[in-house]
DNA sequence: GCAATATACTAGGACATCCAAGGGTTTGGA
DNA sequence: TCCAAACCCTTGGATGTCCTAGTATATTGC
């Protein structure tokens, strides 16, 4: 994980592919490893700089989209769907995140089925820090030049829409 | 995570972005977000293909890494380079994979210090017939045009060269 | 030749994700 | 009205990833 390879492990593996005679799969599943890589490398910026703040990436987005929430509240069931991740990492998030003071859970006020996430201040506070820094230190410096950064908006926003992501 | 949402809900971040006055940067903040998310896709369908053969992804990577290699064998340190993983994730992978059968641990002829791992005829067996259904059933309806698909290879491929996978 | 440094793998721990299952609350049709 | 079906959250279990530390083997330098 520390020195460069020599040769593109993806490029190679592409080759591989062609050689077996999967040619008309391998463009494909060249793109899909590097989109799988690619997410890699960045979660690993993100956590780098999330770090320091005692958060993760999970935990992150859960107080960002709190933080963008009028009431700056959300029933879990909505955060999500909205995170796209399954109801179990929300309650792992939250419970960590309570234990951490920055949100804090309410019973909802007519559906006794739903548990209201809110922020606390800290939780506020901390979501404004921390964005700041992911800001600047990741997304300010994505290594993808403009365009390139406009085409991947375009073509993943496609995938996401066909897998069923949103209508 | 069943029912598509009214909304895109990465779109909708980038517009909470630059409500907040950070424009200059919500274009790769969604790239990024939505390169996450395709991710977390594109995994669950692997692992669904996967999942009859009693395999996860990343155990599928290292039978078809092995598979490829001249010898049927690699040393751990090389599966961990190639594969972009951290060691104690290849550890892991060949402890499960050894307990199933499909690979078995060697000594280096040479490097005390070094493990092989070696394909045994069963894993190899196993690899070729997941490879056959991850290759019609993920890689070859990924969903992502050939032009995109170029494009892919191209983006991601630049960026991770920059990120230092490879020179 | 021997000690210091580097390399290879493994053990233990922290997190995140998903799935399966369980208990409580609402809703809706008979 | 009342019970079954639907919905919401949590718990427990399996995996994968990384980090830190520890053990064993090689290599390097004095």
């Amino acid at each position: 994980m520390g020195t460069p390879l020599p040769r593109d492990p993806i490029a190679d593996a592409r080759l591989n592919w062609e050689r077996h005679g999967w040619s008309d799969v391998a463009a494909p599943m060249a793109a899909i490893t590097a989109i799988m890589r690619t997410q890699q490398i960045l979660l690993g910026r993100i956590e780098a700089v999330l770090r320091p703040f005692g958060l993760t990436f999970a935990r992150y987005e859960l107080l960002a989209l709190l933080s963008f929430a009028r009431s700056g509240a959300l029933p879990m069931n909505k955060a999500s769907a909205l995170l796209q991740v399954h109801p179990t990492s929300v309650t792992n998030a939250v419970d960590r995140l309570q234990d951490a003071g920055l949100v804090i859970r309410s019973p909802h006020p007519t559906d006794g089925r739903t548990t209201l996430i809110e922020l606390t201040p800290d939780g506020r506070a901390l979501a404004k820090r921390a964005t700041a820094v992911l800001n600047s230190e990741v997304f300010g410096q994505s290594g993808f030049g403009d365009q390139d950064v406009d085409q991947l908006i375009r073509i993943l926003g496609t995938f996401r829409q066909n897998a069923g992501d949103f209508s």
